[in-house]
DNA sequence: GCCGAAACGCGAGCACCGCTCACAATACGG
DNA sequence: CCGTATTGTGAGCGGTGCTCGCGTTTCGGC
């Protein structure tokens, strides 16, 4: 992890004085910058604002990150792999053959971490900045969580949970499952495929809205809302049926 | 409209070579800004470069808008408008008893207004500044597309349309369904309700993953499953037979 | 028609930002 | 032990939002 960064500034040995107190270091600007984005979001994120924190000069933190937006990714990597965690373990938290309640569990904690990290939800799934490719780095965290979905989606075929959800006669978009099929190894039908997609961004826009404030006149415990919506995707989509 | 923003700077009469004067520049500075959102993203606009562009000091901008936020919320207004036109005008283009093409169509349209702007879809329904409290005058057309999805539920409703969702037993989820029906003035059940708010949220969530670009190693051209999805709610959870 | 007042355009200026660079100090490895 | 690579420093460049005082222009009431 990191790799893309560090590799670029500092290709020493992993040992000795230095290399521990660049390791403190870079984890103190990342605190640092942790800090300023929860308090004020990543828009306001200041390299100088960091080093007058930290006591130092505001050029000496470029021998640690090449640059704002590289630090900003360390962050939204550091920030996938958090959600992938929390995802992971509210799915292993439950038993495995009671897949209605891994589904629950697990779209339960990734709302909840963005709940209580809003500003690092904003970051990773809110509006990108034109021009901003994601670096190679962070698309293997982005998958973690929707690995766990995806997993949970495979179960749910193996226990032979059948949907109610009709594919449309699309070749293109048959074809599209497919190419998901054969990058992700999973052999989930069309059908629960369709099923799942809409599950998923269900309860990104769902997140997204109560978390970005566009909930604020329509309800006033977005929770309640979500877990009844999540449990009636569950039985209605995904053919949960208890 | 925008009410707010003029009403601390200017409250002379409307008529006079001055007030056309000022519409007019009020409107070439808003142009400039929406080049620049599109160009860059929101969070690169730069009154500066508005004013060069312009051929004006830069300090002149502020005697039409108090500050680069005020003319970021009046972008907004718009857009919330633009989108709520764009969402009618594909409702009323529809027979009124075709409810299923009538979802399909406001569903498009939105998914269509926020692909051709990415940049202005970003600003209304992205990463919001924390701290930022929309104004007043945000939430009147705000509502505008949101009222139209809720006049088609109110149809599904009168058309004896049944969903196959139920209502889990809890009084709190039960009260918010009260409120949002007494605020809006509409009468549809509470299952109609948790589906269609469902359905809200999915279309966002869908667009949202689209449009940042989270699908872009998931789905080649996310337009054939949206529809899928958009036809898959509309039969599953709203109840549309047809 | 005139004259005070309101609105306007302008430029300098403040504090902040990301980022670069030459230079001095330091720790490391051969 | 000494050359070299790494690090910290401060000045500096061009950019930003925003304020203020000034002179000019336009408007509205007398």
């Amino acid at each position: 992890m990191l790799s893309f960064v560090n590799s670029a500034l500092y290709t020493g040995h992993v040992s000795g004085v230095r290399a521990r107190v660049r390791a403190e270091m870079t984890d103190e600007i990342k605190r640092q910058a942790r800090l300023q984005v929860d308090a004020a979001g990543a828009s306001s994120l200041s390299l100088r604002a960091i080093s007058r924190d930290m006591g130092t000069a505001c050029s000496a933190l470029y021998r640690y990150f090449p640059s704002r937006d590289h630090l900003l990714t360390v962050l939204i990597i550091e920030n996938y792999d958090a959600l992938g965690a929390v995802v992971e373990a509210a799915d292993a938290a439950v038993p495995r053959e009671d897949l209605a309640g891994r589904w629950r569990a697990a779209a339960g904690a990734l709302r909840r971490w963005a709940v209580e990290n809003p500003a690092d939800y904003g970051l990773n799934f809110g509006t990108p900045v034109p021009g901003y490719e994601a670096p190679e780095d962070t698309i293997g965290p982005g998958t973690r969580y929707t690995n766990t979905l995806l997993s949970l989606l495979a179960d749910i075929h193996a226990a032979g949970c059948t949907t109610r959800v009709t594919m449309p006669r699309s070749p293109q978009l048959r074809r599209e499952y497919r190419a998901i099929r054969k990058r992700n190894g999973v052999g989930v039908p069309d059908e629960l495929l369709l099923a799942g997609l809409t599950a998923w961004m269900g309860v990104i826009g769902a997140v997204s809205v109560e978390v970005f404030g566009h909930l604020r006149n329509v309800l006033d415990e977005p929770s309640a809302h979500f877990d009844a919506m999540v449990s009636m995707i569950g039985h209605e989509l995904l053919g949960l049926t208890r």
